[in-house]
Order: structure tokens, then C-alpha cells, then sequence
DNA sequence: CAATTATTCAAGTGATTTATTGAATAAAGG
DNA sequence: CCTTTATTCAATAAATCACTTGAATAATTG
């Protein structure tokens, strides 16, 4: 082979794998198989996609060896094929987090608005993890929390949230945590308990992040 | 902004990102300006890009905030915007050769067609640094040299190989290296000098690799 | 075994991306 | 000031991608 072949082809395959992140939809569907898997229907539910829609998109993840599948009955799970990919999927968003001025905007104005611009990084996490002031809060639905959580988290769905507000104290910190910096879920937890008086935080990122970031540190 | 409005603007944004990267030409670009600035003709010089075809890939890159222009006399130099997104092509190519099957054979036959399977990687360099039976040689053009080399090393243009041949000892084990593991010089050059009955082995990786690392160990 | 359910397939259309071509700028030198 | 040189712009055609629609599979249930 050729030089410029070889260029040709290991350059054309590199492309090829971005190709199949560079698509807002998949991205979604990404961010949700870091939580565990999913059924392509799980899938739909959880985005704006038609179900024959999904289907093709994780087709093509699968095809980038980026998802794998397993089939159950009538359904088909989809999961992210390796922590390896979860990595390289969080330095993306974190790179572009905070270098992409305009996604940086974005997601602070979305913070600001549900007051939850002051949010609370893995690195102070670590340091409050025994302070029995702090209650730390999952608020992703529960299928999730079961499949992985952060060690020391209690399970708060969003569904549940309202009423089950009297149960908690009003002196504890509550840190709120959900899927990762894109997802609202830990958005909307802090909006509505500190419009309900509680002292509240979001943490910046997610389950995932404290999950890649815990294997690495147990190496 | 609503949850959903927020998610597409998120994921809408990250995707952009990868279009930009998601293209041969633009990753080969990417890698030359790993190297220092370069010119739209240098740019051009070292792939199989038409002028016009190099300056609106170039622009591409520039409108995702990944390359910044400086203009001199009639030309424009090119480089890439930062240290951040250079660590972030490095994971990408990284996990892709590692992860993505495809991509690793090719990888390797390639090297394997030049005598140059047996390479060294970046950890076993630094062991090897304070030997004075090795010598390390960089075999990218004289300009990138200058612009940047590893600790060490001496400058063997491809061109200057042959006529240098007499200047080395066949008793010192030589380890070439080049711009990265995509690149062809450092291949090229081990299979010259292999067959001229030199003890050889390339670098896994090249020079931005090192500089990226070298970053890392001084923070 | 027929009906139901989850998923995949296949075809079609509109949108986006890419490379090419030739013209337009803009800076430097004679 | 005109010519040369490096780069950019604009328009086009070909290729690829994304979403929709409706039908086809394949496993499960009654």
C-alpha cells in the first residue's frame, strides 16, 4: 500500500466514526445508553424520535462499533459497547463545554434560569461525600438509579419529587445530580425545591462522569 | 428556553463540532497543523487538495473555533487554536485506532510492509532517552523540526536520508519518528534504513504526542 | 394459529456536504 | 500603476444524509 493510500484509508475510516457521532440525535441517544441500556423504545420514549427513526440511528452506532445490541423477547437493548468510547464521549462534551463559547452560553443560561448556575464540581463532591449536611439526590428515573448510582445518592425520581417534598429537611444541603451536563432533570429538581425554601445545587456533570471517573481512580 | 429547546440547542451544537471534524480532508489538515502554522500552499503541498478546495476546508475548520488564521505579506498561516483541542484529536485517534478494528489492521500492515512493526511507544522512549547507543531522528521537513522537536533529537529531512546514510553508525540503534501514527515518513524512513543494514524501530506516535505529554508532566 | 407488539427494512424526498471551476480580492514587487 | 502571487468567493453538479411512510419480520400472547 501506498502511502497516500494508507493516508487515504485511515483518514477516510477516522472520518467515518465522527460521521457517526456528528448528528444531534445520535448524541442524544449516546447520553442515554451512558446510563445503561435501553430498548429501542426506551430510546423513543426518551427523545422526539419516530421509532423507525431510532432504529436507524442505532443502527448506525452499531455499524461504528460505538452500541451494541441484545435481543429479549419482542425487544431489542441497546448499550454503549465500552467505557473506552464513554470516555472519549465526555472529553468531547467537556472540550466542547468549555472551549465553544456559544454552547457554554447556552448552557449557563439555562442554568440561570432554574437557579442552578452555582453548581457543584466532582472534585467538591469528593470532598462533601461524608459531611451528613449534605444529601445527595438522583433525580434520573429509577430504572436507572438501579442500573448504577452514585455511591451514597438516594433515589428521587422527577415523577416523585413534588410529593415527596415534605420528607426532606430544609437545613440539609441537597445536592441534585441526573444524567450529565446536557441533561435538565437536575435543572428542574433545583428549580422546584428552592422555589420550595431548600437549599439546593445541581452537580455540573453526571452518573457517567463520577462512574468514568471512579474506574479510573480504582486502577 | 424549554428542556427540549435546550437539548437541541446542546446537541445541535456539539454536532456541528464533529461535522467539522468529520471529514478526511479536514482531519489530514488538522494533523499538518498539528506539526506549527502552515500556509494555504503548504497545506495544499502536503495533501491532494486543489488551493481553492484546502481554503474552504480551512474556513470550515476556522468557523468551529478549531484553527485561527494570521495574515503575513500575501500569505495566511493557519494553526491550530489550542492545546485543548489538540488533546482532544489525540483521544479521538487514539481510541480509533485502538478500538476500531478496521483501522488497527490497516495500521499495521502498513507498518508491517516497512519493516516497521516493531515500534516504540512513547513510554519506553523516555526510558531510553539518557542511552547514548540510541539515537532519536526526526524525520519530518526541516521547518517542522524547527517549529518543534522532542528533547534530543537530531533533524533528517526524507530528502537528506539517502546522501546522510555514511553519517551514521550501524553499531546505534536509530528511532525514527514523524507527526503521528497516521503519518508515512517514519515508515519510510525505517524501511531505507533497515535495508541498508541499520538497527531500526520507529515511534508509535510523533511529535505533537510528545508535546501533548510533555505539557501534561510540567503542570 | 391468529392477533399483538417491538423492531427492522425499503423506497422516496428534501436538505446538506463536497469537489470543481472560474472569477474576484488583496498584498507585494518591478 | 500594472503584473504577479496567494487566497477567497460564488455557482454548480454529484454524492450522501436524514426523516417519513408503509410494509415486512419475528417473538409473544390469547
Amino acid at each position: 500500500m501506498k502511502g497516500r493510500e494508507f493516508k487515504d484509508a485511515m483518514y477516510e475510516g477516522l472520518a467515518k466514526l465522527m460521521r457517526a457521532i456528528a448528528n444531534p440525535a445520535r448524541l442524544e441517544i449516546i447520553e442515554m445508553l451512558s446510563q445503561g441500556e435501553k430498548s429501542v423504545e426506551g430510546v423513543v420514549e426518551a427523545t422526539s424520535l419516530t421509532v423507525a427513526n431510532a432504529s436507524q440511528h442505532l443502527q448506525v452506532l452499531k455499524n461504528n462499533n460505538i452500541v451494541k445490541s441484545r435481543k429479549e423477547g419482542h425487544y431489542v437493548f441497546y448499550s454503549l459497547i465500552n467505557n473506552e468510547f464513554m470516555g472519549l464521549y465526555q472529553h468531547i462534551t467537556k472540550y466542547a463545554v468549555s472551549e465553544i463559547a456559544e454552547l457554554e452560553k447556552t448552557l449557563n443560561r439555562q442554568r440561570d434560569d432554574n437557579h442552578a448556575l452555582n453548581s457543584v464540581s466532582l472534585d467538591e463532591l469528593e470532598r462533601m461525600i461524608n459531611d451528613k449536611n449534605v444529601l445527595l439526590m438522583d433525580v434520573r428515573p429509577s430504572v436507572e438509579y438501579e442500573f448504577g448510582h452514585i455511591t451514597g445518592a438516594i433515589s428521587v425520581p422527577m415523577s416523585d419529587l413534588l410529593c415527596c417534598l415534605k420528607d426532606f429537611s430544609k437545613d440539609r444541603e441537597i445536592i441534585a445530580y441526573c444524567r450529565g451536563p446536557f441533561c435538565v432533570l437536575a435543572d428542574e429538581a433545583v428549580k422546584i425545591l428552592s422555589e420550595n425554601g431548600y437549599k439546593v445545587r445541581r452537580l455540573d456533570e453526571g452518573y457517567p462522569e463520577w462512574k468514568m471517573r471512579h474506574l479510573h481512580e480504582s486502577n
